[in-house]
DNA sequence: GTCTATACTTGGATAGAC
DNA sequence: GTCTATCCAAGTATAGAC
């Protein structure tokens, strides 16, 4: 390996003059995707933004398409650490729609999803990018699949549809919501959603808590 | 108005040289846009596809922006005139799924909503674009929403939530699952849910013919 | 190893030809 | 009115300075 476009700043200083830079690429990156786009995303509107040489982009990480990647992984790896603290404490599918509110309400103000959905409309214009975009999707769906397991255990809705179905479309309500909430520059119509979701959770949970319930009337 | 980039031709010569080039540019920016993506969806990359002078977009829209927007104004008005016809014969839930069903495939395969999820994606990167595109997507969320209210009238769904915000995560579900299939070139996640949707559809009809039902047991 | 100055390519837009 | 040749800005990438 050792390509090119990924120094090994072996040494054991603590600085890290490279490191420094890479982060400060990565942070622009980030957030030139989030109000560029991925079509604004230039190496040279990037550069700006971290107030650095467009051509250290090509130096340190061999690309710009490779440079969004690592923006891509930088988010992800956020996110993921916060989900997992998150589902850890959800019991309920009414405790699981509650706290997937808050993480829905909290990516779509930090424009987090706005990066994965700008790097999943712009793969189609950069070779290659697809896969790689792809394979950092599937960690979203597994924690989706993960967190809904976990709280749809025995409940009649996770006897009907497999959890890996459910999690798809959750991936995908995601990205569309934001799509939708960012072109309009709305959040509104989302949240409503999700407190319907909720609203429905706790009348679902307390028609089938048991069917020997009934008789108590 | 009568701005520079939208020639009049007044003439009633049936022909219509200028419409003739017009409509294959518009052509070539769809599919542009559906292999390309909006990053990829240049001037000169739609000129050549349309096997034209790339300097004629600025003469015929104006802008490539523009063009863009005709573009999916060609779809959508495409797309309308298909949906109406379908959603006119649609009585129950369970119709209405499975309408709903084809209308996504078909979608799907000829890469329509593929132009949609550019256009939106894109529209991050273009001043003032973005509204152009919200107002566009309208239509689509109101056909349905009237789809939607069509078929739920009086039904117990259709009481617990406004069809309005049901419209709207039928179209961000629409627009993830676009996403999500387009860029793992799999269709069958996706056409999974709507068979799952049509399985729940039929029993959710059958649970709800009648509350009286129950005492025949 | 890190960064800057420069080379070359592609893209948007228009002046002017027909 | 329609289209093409041409201009300049913006993009990627690298050769070479430090």
């Amino acid at each position: 390996m050792a390509k090119p476009g990924a120094p090994s700043n072996v040494a054991g200083e603590s600085g890290g003059r490279s490191a420094e830079t890479r982060r400060l690429l990565i942070e622009a990156a980030v957030t030139t995707l989030q109000s560029e786009g991925y079509a604004g995303a230039s190496a040279r509107a990037i550069a700006e933004r971290a107030g650095s040489n467009q051509g250290l982009i090509f130096y340190h990480f061999g690309s710009v398409a490779n440079l969004l990647l690592a923006a891509l992984d930088a988010v992800s790896s956020a996110r993921m650490e916060r989900y997992g603290e998150s589902v850890a404490e959800v019991g309920t599918t009414g405790e699981l729609v509650e706290t997937a509110t808050d993480i829905f309400r909290s990516d779509l103000d930090a424009g987090y999803i706005t990066v994965l959905v700008e790097m999943i409309a712009g793969a189609s214009s950069t070779p290659g990018l697809g896969a790689e975009v792809a394979a950092r999707i599937e960690p979203w769906k597994a924690f989706a699949q993960d967190a809904i397991e976990h709280s749809l255990h025995g409940s009649p809705l996770g006897a009907l549809l497999p959890s890996e179905d459910i999690a798809y479309a959750v991936v995908a309500l995601y990205l569309g919501l934001e799509m939708l909430s960012h072109l309009e520059g709305d959040r509104q119509p989302a949240l409503a959603l999700f407190a319907h979701a909720q609203r429905l959770a706790a009348l679902f949970e307390t028609m089938t808590v048991t069917p020997t319930t009934r008789e108590a009337k």
